[in-house]
DNA sequence: AAGCTAATCAACCGCGCACTT
DNA sequence: GAAGTGCGCGGTTGATTAGCT
C-alpha cells in the first residue's frame, strides 16, 4: 500500500517514506518544531519537499495519533459531522482527537459513504413503497367516490389516475374518510414517520447542502499547542521503531 | 495455484486563503 | 493594490493486500 520511491526532476524524493526518513523528521521536529515546512527538509537532511514532510508528520508521525479501526462511536460522530459540515475533513478531524483528516476521508470513502448510500436508497425505496401504497389507496378511494358521484359529474374522471396525488387530495382524503376506513392509512403515516425517526441519518444526509455553515458550525475549544519533550520523543520512538 | 477484482490507505497534486513585502 | 510565499485542505492516484473464482 505504498508508493515506490523515486526522485522528481528537482532531485526530491517521492513515494513511500523510509524508517530512516521518519526518524530524521521526527528528530528534527521534536527538537526544533515545525517553524517552516518549506525550509525544514533542508535542515533536517531530507530530500523531500516541505509539503511531503508536513503531510508525513501530520498523518503519521505526529504523536497522540490513534491507529487502527474506527470505533462505532467515532463512525457515528463522523457521519453526524459530515451531514452537518460536508466534506470539511479537517473540521471533522478536529472533533476526533487522534484521527487525521486523511484517515477520516479514506474511511468515509471506503466504508461510511457506502453505508450511507445504502441507507439512503433503502429510505427512498421505502418512501416509494409508501407512496405507491398510499397512492393506490387514494385511487381506490377516488374510484369509490367517483362511482358515487358518477351520475353528477364526469369531468373529475382521470385526474386521480395521473401520477402523484396532490396535497389537496391527501387533505381531502383525510377530511372525507371515516375513522374506521382510514385507520390503516393513519397507522402507515405513523410508521413512516417512525421509520424516518429511526433512520436518524436520512434527514441530515439529504439536507446536506442546505445547511448554513456559519449558523451550525460551532467552533470547538482549540487544542493546546502541542509541546513535545525529549522524553516523550524517546518513549514514542521506542514504541514505533 | 493462478488470475482477476475490489478494497485499502499512504502519498501526491492543485487550488485557495492568509500573510508579508 | 500586486506579487510572492507558505500553509492547509480536499480530491485523486496508485501500490499493495485480501478475497473470490
Amino acid at each position: 500500500m505504498v508508493r515506490t520511491v523515486y526522485c522528481d526532476k528537482s532531485g526530491l524524493k517521492k513515494g513511500t517514506w523510509t524508517p530512516e526518513e521518519d526518524r530524521k523528521l521526527m528528530d528534527y521536529v521534536t527538537r526544533y518544531g515545525c517553524w517552516n515546512w518549506r525550509q525544514l527538509p533542508r535542515f533536517a537532511g531530507l530530500a523531500r519537499c516541505g509539503k511531503s514532510c508536513r503531510l508525513r508528520w501530520m498523518n503519521y508521525l505526529r504523536p497522540n495519533l490513534k491507529r487502527g479501526n474506527f470505533t462505532p462511536q467515532e463512525e457515528e460522530t463522523i457521519i453526524k459531522l459530515h451531514a452537518k459540515l460536508g466534506n470539511r475533513w479537517s473540521a471533522i478531524a478536529a472533533e476526533l482527537p487522534g484521527r487525521t483528516d486523511n484517515e477520516i476521508k479514506n474511511h468515509w470513502h471506503t466504508n461510511l459513504k457506502k453505508r450511507i448510500d445504502q441507507q439512503h436508497s433503502a429510505t427512498l425505496e421505502k418512501t416509494e413503497v409508501f407512496k405507491s401504497k398510499d397512492h393506490s389507496q387514494v385511487e381506490s378511494r377516488q374510484e369509490r367516490s367517483d362511482s358515487v358521484s358518477e351520475t353528477n359529474s364526469t369531468k373529475s374522471h382521470g385526474r386521480a389516475s395521473t401520477s402523484q396525488p396532490s396535497e389537496s387530495e391527501f387533505s381531502g382524503l383525510t377530511a372525507e374518510t371515516t375513522a374506521s376506513s382510514n385507520q390503516n392509512l393513519v397507522l402507515e403515516h405513523d410508521d413512516f414517520a417512525n421509520f424516518l425517526d429511526a433512520n436518524i441519518w436520512t434527514e441530515p444526509y439529504m439536507d446536506e447542502f442546505s445547511f448554513d455553515p456559519i449558523e451550525i458550525f460551532t467552533p470547538t475549544v482549540a487544542e493546546p499547542e502541542f509541546t513535545y519533550s525529549a522524553y516523550d520523543a524517546e518513549l514514542w520512538s521506542e514504541n514505533h521503531f
